[in-house]
DNA sequence: TTCCCATATGTATACGTATACATATTTGCA
DNA sequence: TGCAAATATGTATACGTATACATATGGGAA
């Protein structure tokens, strides 16, 4: 069944099927009504890959993450999904798992499909499978990686805002020792992170001290390794800042785990803000990412390249708020040594 | 860039490019060097669509969900996406949201991409997009949803014996007023689970009160307020089962929140497992449901429709497992009346 | 050497769509 | 009514692949 068949049962000729199907103005309306009633007859559904055969184009974006088991992503993918619907387009979704093996598989998937431009979250730090992309001039949004180009946006968190903001409602309660638990390191978005605690740091007039850079792995178990690791320095921290609400969660257990309660003893904020960030006790003080924001960035971002997939990228920006629950409180008395 | 232009490049000619990289035996191991060689420098991806075009099949599973917020499903996705990947196929994930209106539209979707198969996790009750698949030869495999038929097979969780299991658990513990908070009343899977709770407490020789019967909606606010509703009554029940983790959860909260304590006033138990349960406090008692078990079945069940999509389909059963935590405990002694 | 068979490679083709271009039909205006 | 312009529809085509079928090459047996 295809739009000749329905072009015979409609009395027309398929050009005009095609024409009615895209919404052409060129059609005289009860012609659009008697193709339309067959079609509804029929239950005829164009055959997408024609079109993508004969122009290239899937009206497909790719979008490539590291982790969807963290429910940032999640609420991400959810987000980004509707927008690319709504605009009667196609999302494929593919994880990494932060192998960067698998980027490589994974960004061959997005070329064989051939997909109209890839939203990457995952920022592994090869640069080859990237390459790839932009070879076959496939644009490409990048998260907080940086550089743009040819058919290269990237979209940029405003950490140095968020951490500012973190690190003055510590302040705000005496924090001074304030240590942080980053990602991985070999991924740029954990150097960014973790320069911008730096950064922020030193604006506050802190001094950041190596002893209190911790590396996490954005993730529960990761935190509470580092977290630990943190209790268990003669001298403590009395705030910690985590990459990630996932981190910040994992730091909280441990932290409970050995008796050390929070807010009062220690203080933590995450990064994120994902719902359960809200549900888990104590609910967490953390610098909000908006997921609509975000994934309405990338499509934006994405759409600019419609036109001429080979045109200069942009920077985009998008803030991070800061909420404040009850993981953070004022510095504890005793101890507070210095 | 195509075949052709690879075949030129190697001196052969397009169908032996073909049987390269499709890895035919009929090909010289020199002249296969030769070909691949040429497909390495110039980084050539063969283009799917024209694949997909010719023969009506695209390599791609349909995967349709409800709820991606719900840590059940990415944790379910990533292990489907594994599968489908490492078999060289694609997967195309949709999310309805429990609204049955996204239902159709998914359906769609699916059916312009030229999906070889759906499978289905998303229960709405509307038949109609499901007989759209079935109409146009695809494949499907849903999950409890019953019925199966020529091009349908269903994937059924063994609740029953997951349920006995938790009420057994419940009743060492000489609990006997024991309530459910469902699901959305109208998907099948939630009568599915509501049914095998009446039956399990039958089984077990306890009488399931219609005043311990509630509905939430598959997340924590819906298991909160009916957590709500059910210690507000006058005779409260001393152990809930709750249709899924995140009901459980949200029951566990609005308990706490009032002041009443799990397990030693209250024992709540779960379903499916998520990786939340073991973080969240206290521990989740509750059944697991094998994501990868799941996932795998799915997937086998799909491919089962490759040689012929329009097969007679088969029943499939996925266990669950009791894990027991901390959520649940030895009924309370005071208060204790009947 | 001859012939056949197995192995290896080549040729031709169809899949369904969107659009450029061609053609038909209607409308507007004199 | 007649004719140009505008509107509406039709015709033909190319996109890249896998495979049926055709053909070529090589090796071994008689």
């Amino acid at each position: 069944m295809d739009m000749r068949d329905i072009a015979k049962l409609a009395g027309v000729s398929s050009a005009t099927v095609s024409r009615v199907i895209n919404g052409s103005t060129l059609v005289r309306p009860e012609t659009v009504e008697r193709v339309r009633k067959v079609i509804d007859e029929v239950k005829f559904f164009p055959n997408n890959s024609a079109t993508t055969l004969k122009y290239g184009k899937s009206g497909t974006y790719g979008l490539i993450i590291p982790d969807i088991t963290n429910p940032f992503f999640p609420e991400f993918i959810k987000c980004f999904e509707s927008i690319v619907v709504e605009h009667d387009q196609e999302m494929l979704m593919a994880t990494t798992d932060f192998h960067p093996g698998r980027m490589q598989q994974t960004v061959r998937r997005m070329l064989i499909r051939k997909v109209d431009g890839v939203a990457l979250l995952a920022s592994e730090i090869e640069t080859e499978p990237i390459e790839n992309l932009i070879q076959n001039r496939v644009p490409l949004v990048t998260m907080d990686r940086g550089p743009i180009g040819e058919g290269l946006s990237n979209i940029a968190i405003n950490y140095r805002s968020g951490m500012d903001q973190a690190i003055a409602h510590l302040k705000e309660f005496l924090h001074k020792k304030i240590a942080y638990i980053g990602g991985f390191t070999g991924l740029t978005i954990s150097e960014h992170r973790v320069t911008a605690f730096i950064r922020a740091m030193k604006r506050a007039g802190l001094e950041p001290r190596s002893e209190y850079i911790k590396v996490g792995d954005y993730r529960v178990t990761g935190g509470a390794a580092a977290m630990t690791e943190l209790l268990s320095l003669k001298d403590r921290p009395t705030a910690v800042l985590a990459a990630n609400d996932l981190t910040a969660i994992g730091g909280m257990r441990a932290a409970m785990k050995i008796g050390v309660s929070i807010p009062s003893d220690i203080s933590i904020v995450g990064f994120d803000d994902i719902e359960m960030s809200d549900i888990v006790h104590p609910p967490l003080t953390t610098l909000r990412l908006s997921r609509l924001d975000l994934a309405q960035a990338f499509f934006n971002a994405l759409e600019c390249f419609k036109s001429d997939p080979h045109r200069q990228g942009e920077q985009y920006m998008v803030k991070t708020t800061l909420i404040v629950r009850d993981s953070t409180g004022p510095v504890p008395r005793q101890r507070s040594s210095r």
